[in-house]
DNA sequence: TCAAGCAACTGGCTTAAGCCAGTTATGCTC
DNA sequence: GAGCATAACTGGCTTAAGCCAGTTGCTTGA
């Protein structure tokens, strides 16, 4: 069966899809471009409206188009990463006065906004409290909740655990943590960050997820878990980052031990 | 408006879809476990089947449950994930004899599967040039394309680049390049591996990569650009690897500079 | 010239009905 | 007990029709 015997025997939404697709891929339909219409496709096409927008949904899974209710249907335009570099944790940039989301957002010439949603104590689940070596059947967790915006997007979502008894009575149960943010207040405690492990995976967002970081249909969430070790190689801090994947890259750089 | 009001002016679709989310999050749908059907979720709730099969859609997009045609709609079960270290690229994994991929599988008692799909000589494109320090106007690279299976599952795709002066005339341009692979022999050519830099993003996958790693609706890809450098710190190897995001866990290890 | 209202466009969502194709279970026959 | 055929189940996909809600553009009046 050739190729286009195969099209042809595709249900009309996936081959409506697959024309749509390749006018895009051939710049017939550029970045921020409008597609005809669900009922102009339609008629283009011989076909229900119901099937012109099952092929625009395909189109919008596949993260090519974003729909807009009472505008149109868009081309999605490759949007300007957020790079986070694993030099992010690094003592120099701490000269700067500026977390790394900072950095980056001044980098691209966007205000960057940080909201804490909450902090709170808690009873950790498992997965923080087997990286945190603490008990996950007491309270034993500071939960610091952030949201990062860049120019009033919402680029992160980010969860902060650290260890109660260490926390309680000190600047890290405040929203503004001081100079140097949490990591300042940390090395006050004797906790130097000396090595780091992040455990990276990517999934489709939840749907409260998908609402605080404002994510249309076919945009996955790229999460790091990340745990900060000190002098002594324990582990004193775990964060969750929960990245909008259209918006974020990661770059590792490391010898090859 | 309260959280109940909120769920009720929601279309039916999405309540159902909530009704059917909050069931496996409690546990009352487990892992595995078969849905109602279509038919029967139309009468339950009292809407089109149609409508059941809208809110099954979601689930599905949210990577949740799998729709088999004519069997039924169920709950994804978690798959334990190919974790990769980043001390994959160690020298000391060398001594095994095999490679990361084969150790993971190992570790999973799992069988191990390599296609070479296919070696050319080709034009890059900009960003490997850009990464390989080459013209990307010519036919300067070597293109190992190689898909990568467990137990006759597809995990990932690789699109490993070599350079063309280096490569030709060697075992590089076959699909069994030899002891310890192709970095094997661009050690003997010169190029031993001191750092690497990866580039970590994550997407919905193309239709043919969603063919090719045998995706259903709402898994996305995670994809890892990455570049030997050697011990002049000059980039030798550049591959890219598309991974199944619902079988693969990045690691990174590393210390704080 | 500006503002307001309305028509026409757009996407969002549902319904009823139907047919196609894959899978499973049951019953019957050998 | 096994195998085959068929019915009943399942999801896949389409159609026609309709209504709702958001947006845009045009017209009219002040």
């Amino acid at each position: 069966m050739t190729r286009s015997e195969a099209f042809s025997q595709q249900p009309a939404s996936r081959r409506i899809a697959q024309a749509l697709r390749t006018a895009i891929e051939r710049g017939e339909l550029s970045a921020g471009a409008k597609l005809p219409s669900e009922r102009a496709l339609a008629e283009e096409y011989g076909a229900a409206r119901n099937t012109a927008r099952e092929a625009i949904r395909l189109l919008a899974e596949q993260g090519l188009v974003t729909a807009k209710h009472g505008r149109g249907v868009f081309v999605r335009e490759p949007q300007r990463l957020f790079r986070f570099g694993s030099d992010r944790y690094s003592l120099k940039n701490r000269e700067t006065g500026l977390t790394p989301f900072r950095l980056e957002a001044k980098r691209q010439g966007k205000t960057a906004r940080i909201d804490v949603l909450g902090i709170t104590r808690e009873v950790p689940s498992p997965d923080i409290a087997e990286r945190l070596k603490i008990r996950d059947d007491q309270e034993t967790v500071v939960h610091r909740k952030n949201h990062y915006f860049a120019d009033d997007e919402p680029v992160q979502i980010v969860s902060t655990y650290l260890r109660w008894d260490e926390a309680q009575g000190t600047l890290l149960m405040q929203p503004k943590a001081g100079p140097h943010g949490i990591y300042g207040r940390l090395e006050e405690l004797g906790h130097v960050m000396t090595r780091v492990r992040d455990e990276i995976s990517a999934r489709m967002p939840t749907p409260e997820e998908a609402r605080l970081l404002g994510l249309p249909p076919g945009v996955p969430v790229l999460e790091v878990l990340h745990t900060s070790l000190d002098q002594d190689l324990e582990p004193f801090e775990v964060s969750r980052y929960v990245h909008r994947a259209d918006r974020t890259g990661l770059l590792y750089e490391l010898p090859v031990e």
